[in-house]
DNA sequence: CCTTATGTGGACTGTTCAGTCCGAAATGCA
DNA sequence: TGCATTTCGGACTGAACAGTCCACATAAGG
């Protein structure tokens, strides 16, 4: 039960195997099963919406990803890694205030109502989700670990809890912008923010 | 079906009305649906879930609150106004920086890993669901507000998007804070975040 | 071309789900 | 006491649920 599962041998050995080949790209129907529990959630979305979604049956879903967990891990994981990987390049391409672009780009009002995946699922599912609460876990230390390195290159540890800061900062922001509130107000109040972060001119 | 459900008459009228009494008090029950729902989430409550803790017979359930999701509602209801008058009480009582205060016993690590019931539900369900959407914004609206009346009691209205990012850097620390991250590390967040929002001494 | 190994479609299982219904119990009032 | 009114306990319902199973399809190796 706590086991492991085995996660699709063919695609572990580079070398061919006998038997029958997959019909379905396993990243691409990753994706689709992704979207679908970031409209719906975990435990709103039905094997049935999952299946159809990707386009798979019964048993190749479970001979691939061996449970409704089991695609969510393997969601969560793709999803950390494309999400860190591009927070990770808006890092190195901006020059000036990389921390403030990190953050824009995290809190994107253009990235519409749904929230960002991982916190909703660590929301819904942590405190009952083993799994779920350590990928959630790495992934947000990890983005600690970028705005460290983003506020102070040469001194990170030195601003691991601004780091941190920042990183609750913009997660809250999103949940806001789920909630409802208003782009522009999203806007604002990252400004300020930042105007707080980067106290330039004094005020008071 | 949009319609709103009838909610229990008897309670509503002060006069004594014939018929069996009540054998439950309704805020008790409530209190115990709120803490189910709390702790396991909306979609994962099942209503003999609710129906055991509360104590209650199905037709009790449905009697007094019509649905699970009017139960939900109830309950919400109850827990954003406790919780705002709370806030309220800290702000009032503290003389030196009530904004930080503020900040403090929203994101009490002593609150345990449950989160904020307002957020998990927003984040669960707001898409979905437009009665959580709407109680959803009218409570953080409400916070944000206390928190600009906390920074500037003379002019709230200009320290609006300053609010709101606190309102922001809360739910994000309450996440965190669900997501593991320690108590003391949340701790030296906020301190951080702080220190960010009141720049008392020059650090370059 | 046969064996071996894997993937696929879709029917199937037993359980759990939210919500309904009805007879019985408990009160106020006449 | 008897009637109107409301609540209560719990059985009941049809649908939806996650997960299993097996006959069949499709490939490589011999």
């Amino acid at each position: 039960m706590t086991e492991h599962h085995l996660l699709e041998k063919s695609a572990k050995t580079g070398a061919a195997s006998p038997g029958r080949p997959r019909a379905f790209d396993e990243a691409e129907v990753l994706e689709a099963a992704l979207q679908v529990f970031w409209r719906q959630g975990f435990e709103a979305t039905s094997l049935d919406d999952l299946t159809s979604a990707m386009g798979l049956s019964r048993s190749s879903f479970y001979g691939a990803f061996g449970s409704k967990r089991g695609v969510l891990a393997a969601a969560l994981e793709c999803y950390s890694n494309t999400a860190l990987s591009r927070l990770k390049a808006v890092a190195d391409e901006v020059r000036e205030d990389p921390a403030g672009a990190m953050l824009i780009a995290l809190a994107d009002p253009a990235g519409g109502q749904k929230g960002c995946l991982l916190v909703n699922c660590i929301t819904e599912l942590a405190p009952h989700h083993e799994e779920v609460a350590g990928l959630g876990q790495r992934h947000l230390s990890e983005i600690e670990r970028l705005f460290a390195e983003a506020i102070d290159p040469l001194a990170p540890d030195q601003a691991r809890d601004r780091a941190r800061a920042l990183t609750a900062l913009a997660i809250g922001t999103v949940t806001l912008r789920k909630s409802g509130v208003a782009p522009d107000q999203i806007s604002r109040s990252l400004a300020a923010a930042r105007a707080i972060l980067h106290p330039q001119r004094s005020q008071d």
